[in-house]
DNA sequence: TCTGGGGTCCTAGGACCC
DNA sequence: TCTGGGGTCCTAGGACCC
């Protein structure tokens, strides 16, 4: 009795695995990442064709560290995240081209270049400003290699944008191949690495430090246990990776050995929370210049808000001096629940502000501060409170109305008395590129006569 | 003088409940 | 007094991504 029920069962999943294999087979996924190589500074080239061959970086807000290098500032041994001031010295021996960050520019050629790769596939998943992966299995293409470089081609002469194509059969891999793309000039800048007999080879070749979700931390402890590459990793027994890198770092390594567990995200879910801040281009020490800065933070976040169609029900404001100085030092933040969930800006200046008179304190050189909206609610969800007394009818309609004027003639063309008129907080952007394809006035001009 | 900004998910531990 | 197993919810902190 026994032996029979057990052989019914085995039979029962044997037909039931291979049923599975097959379908595996069948309806194997090819994912395809697009990467722009070195997105910023790829874009300040494009409209400064002086700049070819030339080494280019671009700078983070404040003109502080290095957040983008071209392929020559690589070379010439330019960190990533390395502050300006460090690097004054190799910028004039090799006269490089610097740049303050401009993300007018890169957002627009980052739509332009998405919506290039929306022709390639109907399922896209913008995963960052300048990355993409595409699910391309089930569109009968024969040659997954001629297919990534007819998309590399069409973006770079649409766009001007270098990109790198990897392709595989799970998230992790195509991430592989990209990066393998990238560091071999032998590939052209697209690695098909579709067929399992080269995933050993492409494992070797790629060293823990540059899988996905294996960061800084994570690499430090692989490599003190002698595990030097993806292809270790992925020889390592389940066990000891859920013990030591969780289930998260188990997903990776079993993407690396080629089974997807990371699917697409085609349409991502409005964000959980919705941060503004930024470091002054010199500290600030009125009450006044800072409650300017945070109104007007505040108005951003608002915006975003919008955007998602959320409301908000719990808001934070912080402060603080500069980390690196000798100055007296004061960080704090205060937080606010508030009654009823709104995403109306001039309602939200006013928490604002008075979480910012609570938080202020004389004396200080305030360095930075910001906003962060957090419990976000779906728009349709409102609730309405008893001892709410504003007009929403009303505020609801001004809201879009904002929103379509800042959409057509750029951000602050209209804005609450509040966010001042001086921008006295303001950045440091001293090496500004114009806004070459968002702004009549800042148009590219070229002069025939020179040509 | 000058050191970015905006996100996600998971885990461990404490408080509290039955 | 604090025994024992189970659960939930919340928070802080740590890892990761670009």
């Amino acid at each position: 009795m026994k032996a029979r029920k057990s052989s019914g069962l085995s039979l029962f999943l044997y037909k039931h695995n291979t049923l599975k294999n097959s379908k595996n087979i069948s309806l194997k996924k090819i994912f395809a990442l697009i990467d722009c190589n070195s997105f910023y500074a790829s874009c300040e080239k494009v409209f400064s064709p002086r700049l070819e061959n030339k080494p280019v970086v671009v700078l983070s807000n404040n003109d502080g560290c290095v957040i983008s290098r071209s392929k020559e500032a690589k070379e010439i041994g330019i960190k990533m995240g390395e502050p300006a001031f460090h690097m004054t010295d190799i910028i004039e021996k090799n006269n490089v081209a610097v740049f303050s960050s401009n993300f007018a520019l890169y957002g627009d050629m980052s739509n332009r270049v998405m919506e290039i790769l929306n022709n390639f596939s109907s399922d896209i998943e913008i995963y960052s400003i300048d990355e993409a992966f595409l699910e391309i299995s089930g569109m009968n293409i024969k040659d997954y290699e001629a297919y990534g470089h007819k998309i590399r081609n069409t973006v770079l002469q649409w766009t001007g944008i270098p990109v790198s194509v990897g392709i595989s059969t799970t998230k992790t891999l195509a991430k592989v191949a990209n990066h393998l793309a990238k560091k071999h000039d032998a590939f052209n800048g697209v690695m098909d690495l579709t067929n399992s007999n080269d995933f050993e080879k492409a494992l070797k070749l790629t060293p823990v430090n540059d899988i996905w979700g294996i960061g800084w931390q994570f690499s430090k402890f692989l490599k003190e246990q002698n595990i030097l590459n993806a292809l270790d990793l992925s020889k390592m027994n389940d066990s000891w990776i859920r013990k030591h890198l969780h289930i998260v770092g188990l997903r990776t390594v079993e993407e690396l050995r080629g089974k997807p567990c990371i699917s697409m995200e085609s349409n991502p879910p409005g964000k959980k929370g919705i941060t503004h801040s930024r470091s002054f281009g010199t500290a600030v020490t009125e009450y006044s210049i800072l409650e300017e800065a945070v109104s007007t933070f505040t108005s951003r976040c608002a915006e975003k808000l919008r955007k998602q169609n959320s409301y908000v029900t719990v808001i934070t404001v912080f402060v603080m001096t500069n980390r690196f100085s000798d100055d007296p030092k004061y960080v704090n933040f205060k937080t606010l629940h508030i009654t009823t969930p709104t995403n109306n800006t001039p309602e939200l200046i006013e928490h604002a502000a008075k979480l910012l008179k609570l938080l202020f304190k004389k004396g200080y050189r305030y360095k930075k501060a910001g906003v962060m909206f957090t419990e976000l609610i779906p728009a349709t969800h409102e609730q309405l409170s008893f001892w709410d007394n504003i007009d929403r009818s009303k505020q609801k309609k001004i809201m879009p109305v904002l929103d379509r004027i800042t959409a057509t003639m750029g951000k602050d063309v209209v804005k609450y008395a509040i966010q001042g008129t001086h921008r006295r907080w303001k950045l440091r952007q001293e090496k500004l590129s114009k806004k070459f394809t968002t702004k009549w006035d800042e148009l590219l001009e070229i002069d025939l006569d020179k040509i």
